[in-house]
DNA sequence: TTGCATCGTGCACGATTATGCACGTTGTTA
DNA sequence: TAACAACGTGCATAATCGTGCACGATGCAA
């Protein structure tokens, strides 16, 4: 075993990416350095968006399963008001389409009332929050549920998507940055991310703050491939600068109410 | 496991998330902590919107996550029981097909746990339900949802179910009679149906009362070639005598608790 | 080689956080 | 109403955190 800093850093991306929780204590007796260094290991991987700090240690992103259901509760309102401006730029009559991802979810609780829109969604829970709506048309992509996206992203879903004439999508993005783009957890998941793009006219992303300026592992387009990204209204004006340099088209949302 | 203070407040963010209610003193046992650090996190929950605080407990906010609750309505503890019931035939490692109907989502949360059970479905809803279950695999079936049915029976979802081997699945009968046999009001819903039998092995339908010798439009299946209709415990003898003579295989569900 | 900037590290310090206990209060049940 | 469980709050304790600073190692240029 190696004792480069780099390494003992990459090895504990790594086993947070298997959905591990790891201990701050633990690690430092495990590598033989003080807290402290691990203390910085774990701000510098939470900086990169690779796992979430905690009190005693850092948690995987993806929280090991933690079901879609749980992180749509967090951070509701800003959501919401996310999706309220992404939300205006919809005409009537077009054809949506509803990536998973729970700020997605939240679109779905505000898409403009009576506008004759069809929407498609690959993910459960939004197309369950989709079908209460009486005034919305509802394709449902199928296939091969993927547990931690909470859609379906496989071949199957991929064959299904092909079909379909989509006016304008919105992408789920687990991480935005000026230099890597869009970006994604799983494979399966960017690649799918990746179809939806090239068959769609119009492509929207809503950022919100903690996705701005990190990078997930498996990219999916460049930023100035998407349409339009939608931030929220306290964005960093330092990484939006960064965003705009590399060619995004960037709107930001009005502070939620 | 970890004992990170931020990771068991996110399990039970999970569990609220999946609609189970919590009891504070048995979390306390669980996680080998006092109460006042459980209330602590349940406040803390109720405060991020998450979850609603009650005398000894915490609920699940009532939010648009449990959409079918409502529709299972007044009678839900007769159609758990009788779901209990049919879902005792269920072997391990077996492919499920759960039909559309609130019988069926039921069904869903009763199912057996870590039985390494494989579940596919048509129904939005029971998807919805069956994803926040960690030990079920799902496959959902897509198309065009249907507003009344809230899943999807049209072409695409016929083609899509032909590539699949279903060991037993759980018709949604609409009405049920000993002439008539199983049918429904919608009639690609009918079509969807069956399709669905002539692909399982062996086919379930759950009967409440109030379905018992009632017949909708359009005929799906005698009775006899439904391997196991499942009635309500004080589903009245006279009907089922009648479904009997008709060749129905009747199993008859224990009371509700 | 010398000089200098950079980086990772460990340590010290004050600040923050989580927890359990004690106390008085509120809600539930018989 | 009485009895009891659950509740919220204040407080003490221990663990953890973030920051500033000093030290040694490495890399680069003169």
């Amino acid at each position: 075993m190696s004792d480069l800093p780099l390494a003992r850093r990459d090895q504990i991306a790594g086993r947070l990416a298997t959905g591990h929780a790891v201990i701050a204590a633990a690690l430092a007796h495990e590598f033989g350095v003080s807290e402290d260094a691990i203390r910085r290991d774990l701000r510098a991987l939470a900086a990169e968006g690779r796992c979430r700090r905690v009190y005693g240690g850092a948690l995987p992103i993806a929280g090991g399963m933690t079901p879609m259901a749980a992180r749509i509760g967090q951070d509701r309102e800003r959501k919401l008001a996310l999706a309220r401006t992404a939300a205006r730029g919809i005409a009537r009559g077009e054809f949506l389409f509803l990536d998973s991802g729970s700020t997605n979810l939240a679109l779905a609780e505000v898409l403009p009332d009576d506008f004759d829109l069809t929407v498609a969604t690959n993910a459960i829970d939004i197309a369950a929050t989709v079908l209460h709506r009486q005034d919305l048309q509802l394709i449902m992509i199928g296939g091969s549920v993927h547990p931690a996206v909470g859609g379906c992203v496989d071949a199957d879903a991929l064959m299904q998507m092909q079909r379909l004439n989509i006016d304008r999508c919105f992408i789920g993005a687990c991480a935005v940055s000026a230099q890597g783009g869009i970006s994604a957890i799983d494979p399966t998941d960017a690649a799918f991310k990746r179809t939806l793009l090239s068959l769609s006219r119009v492509s929207v992303a809503m950022v919100t703050n903690e996705k701005l300026e990190t990078r997930a592992p498996h990219r999916v387009a460049g930023a100035k491939t998407i349409s339009q990204l939608t931030v929220e209204h306290d964005a960093p004006a330092a990484r939006l600068a960064l965003l705009k340099r590399a060619g995004a088209t960037i709107v930001t949302a009005a502070p939620p109410v």
